[in-house]
DNA sequence: TTCATATTTCCAATAATATGGAAATATTAA
DNA sequence: TTAATATTTCCATATTATTGGAAATATGAA
């Protein structure tokens, strides 16, 4: 991952709409959830859900699908773990104790 | 870590000059570095450095101390850490959605 | 069709961040 | 002392981010 990249997936998260926007396609998986149900859920306005949806996915955190009327998010899990090995090997001096998922590519990556 | 620590240190990362100078903190390990070391090395008016030190600082990301008319600075290992819990916690932790956590079951380094 | 619902885009106002010169402050050396 | 160096604060300016109403677009339902 290249630092500006790290840049933007930080800054698009740096926000406490997209953090919670973040968390909730999260916990929804897979499987995950349309624009107007997280509209609901965190009490945003359209507009400035689709603002925030759209910064999440230009960072490459989350990715839409069309399924009939609704506009269904996910979480980019992928990149999450990218981030997160990021910052873990840049910030964290490498060392993590907690996350397996996290600490093994990044072992597997080596020197960067 | 709450929300708002999350959101708050987030965006002491999410910018360019922040990111480079908190990886030289990073490097530099406990020995810290003179923010006139960091100002030279980044090519940032002492000014600007200034400010981007304050906003690490008070992420909790860096810490300063005196040293004869010299400032330090050192990252704050820990909490750069519990970022990385809380973005692993709730960006890719306890679920199984991603194919390295389910395939690693705690094999190689001293887990947790 | 025509209507209802879902989401995005447009846009302008507002708010928050970033920049860096110049002055102020802090510390040491002479 | 006085001078020199290191860093921060002050402050005006510039840039970027956020907000949300209203209009536009997209899709399915009647």
């Amino acid at each position: 991952m290249k630092n500006k990249d790290a840049v933007t997936a930080l800054g698009a998260l740096a926000h406490e709409s997209r953090l919670a926007i973040y968390r909730l396609l999260v916990a929804a998986g897979h499987e995950g959830l349309a624009a107007g149900v997280i509209a609901e859920r965190l009490h945003l306005p359209p507009a400035t859900l689709s603002f925030h949806l759209k910064e999440l996915s230009h960072a490459g955190l989350a990715i839409s699908r069309q399924e009939g009327r609704y506009v269904i998010y996910t979480a980019n899990f992928g990149n999450a773990l990218k981030l997160v090995n990021y910052l873990t090997e840049n910030c964290c001096g490498g060392n993590s104790y907690l996350p397996e998922c996290a600490a093994v590519p990044a072992a597997a990556e080596t020197a960067n």
